[in-house]
DNA sequence: CTGTTATATTACCAAATAGTTATATGTCAT
DNA sequence: ATGACATATAACTATTTGGTAATATAACAG
């Protein structure tokens, strides 16, 4: 297998459940380790890699609270996988209809 | 019982970065497997395989002519990740009027 | 300091993944 | 029927992934 893989694939990071799991816990409300581990089927250093990972690629910061690490929800990233799915929402999108109507208006 | 349908994972689908090529290309037209193989850094069987995954997972579909074989999109599938994304697009777009949405992907 | 709590890191392993080559299957042309 | 073409499948393999247990690090409490 001779592939060069990009560091951090945002589609290889949301790809996992217990990842999208943690991102939609922090969408909630910032969470400490603990918490996350609470509401999640993994160990402790099972739940920090994933941290790690979604640290790495920015989808998630950490703040100090005494011993407890919280980490918030960034969701910027996010945009990439909104915008390759762009195109391809006319094919299901009812919402985007007046759009398209305007759209063929101007040409 | 044997009801054992594959867990197919969208996300996990649509991470691998050659699987969203083929689905782009057919975003233009639906084409022969030759025609993505030419069009990929893949060896044929290579692209069969993905090929296979996308027809597995509903987001492609055949159709023969003589000796090819014909692949079609079929986006539908890809709701599911648009459907996940929702809730986070106000992270990074204020408004979600559709048309303003679209105008600032334009740029 | 000492012990406790909270989290990160390390070391290891099983399973999944994605690629390849070789081969099978199916269709067309002669 | 035979050979060429188009695609699928099989068999194999290296790499990556995601999990765990054990351990390290760091902050607080007394």
């Amino acid at each position: 297998m001779q592939n060069q893989r990009k560091p951090t694939n945002l589609f290889e990071i949301i790809a996992e459940t217990n990842r999208r799991h943690i991102i939609d816990l922090l969408r909630t409300r910032p969470r400490s380790v603990g918490e996350i581990v609470e509401r999640s089927q993994l160990s402790q250093p099972g739940v920090s890699k994933h941290l790690r990972i979604l640290r790495e690629a920015g989808l998630v910061t950490t703040s100090k609270e005494s011993q407890k690490h919280i980490y918030h929800l960034r969701a910027e990233p996010l945009k990439e996988i909104d915008h390759w799915l762009e195109p391809y929402r006319q094919y299901w999108s009812d919402r985007l209809d007046a759009l398209e109507e305007f759209l063929d208006e101007e040409e």
